[in-house]
DNA sequence: CTGCCAAGAGAGCCTGACTT
DNA sequence: AAGTCAGGCTCTCTTGGCAG
């Protein structure tokens, strides 16, 4: 998807995207083999030109920088799509749970197989965290713009060359404006008995529980409950970018997506 | 080259929604 | 409560294409 993409270019939006493919210029190759493109000058060619090598060469050496800085927001996804099977590519599925003065307490991530946690006071460790992170190439929550990057952040120092993936607003576009726990229950994704009522402020008091009392049950929960928040992602991810692909390519039915 | 027009990109503002 | 984003709205500006 990425490389039948031209949302990247300067002064381009969604109609002159799918303008070219519409008059059958579907990729860079077929943008780039064209002397002359309808609608674009010969002044604009040349940048654009400029512009979609540049993009080729950044993927081509993985180097994701450059649609971290030009790729839209809310077109993240379109990496995602192409590059998910990609061995170099490595993605995080992130979530975190606070105290109630935002005191990072929890984080999980899974990679899609394997699903780590750190507990603070007990295995957290900034440093390591850090490494990790550093080491994916995208990192994929829910309203993480607005959450968990920003606190994220207070803590460890992210590379600019990973990208941020939020679902929240790519599921509100797919007609799903509404909380993740009720997108699961919409989408038929389970949790297990224990955990399938809790949200996020039982979080809050799971963590205040366990501090007071020392309860190991309520941590336990509270694990429990952050490992389900970041591994149903993975799910939801699958969902959303095979609606948003469908979308995208409405009535162009002679585009092949890879 | 100059002038005009319509399409559409982009900026600014407001609102509503979500996370713990 | 803080933080961020998208959509809706309006207004402005840039641009390609065309005519002369």
């Amino acid at each position: 998807m990425l490389t039948h993409s031209f949302i990247f270019l300067t002064r381009f939006g969604y109609s002159r995207e799918r303008k070219l493919w519409e008059q059958g210029v579907v990729d860079w190759d077929g943008f780039l083999s064209r002397e002359r493109i309808r609608f674009i000058s010969r002044h604009w060619k040349e940048r654009y030109d400029k512009q979609i090598l540049e993009a080729m060469r950044s993927l081509s050496i993985m180097d994701l920088s450059f649609f971290q800085r030009y790729l839209p927001k809310r077109e993240v996804w379109r990496v995602y799509y192409s590059l998910r099977h990609n061995p170099d590519f490595r993605v995080f599925f992130l979530d975190i749970e606070t105290d109630e003065y935002g005191n990072l307490t929890v984080i999980s991530l899974f990679d899609g197989e394997d699903c780590k946690t750190f507990i603070r006071g007990f295995n957290l460790d900034f440093f390591l965290l850090k490494k990790l992170l550093n080491n994916a190439s995208m990192l994929i929550t829910f309203n993480g713009s607005s959450f968990d990057i920003p606190i994220l952040k207070h803590y460890v120092r992210l590379n600019n060359n990973i990208l941020h993936f939020d679902l929240r607003p790519l599921l509100v576009r797919l007609g799903y404006n509404m909380g993740l726990k009720e997108i699961e229950s919409k989408l038929g994704i389970e949790r297990s008995d224990e955990v399938r009522s809790l949200r996020g402020f039982d979080a809050l008091q799971l963590w205040k529980c366990f501090k007071r009392e020392r309860n190991k049950e309520c941590l336990r929960l509270l694990i429990e409950y952050n490992r389900y928040d970041a591994i149903n992602l993975k799910p939801i991810v699958e969902f959303s970018i095979n609606k948003i692909l469908e979308k995208t390519l409405e009535n162009l039915d002679f585009l092949v997506i890879s």
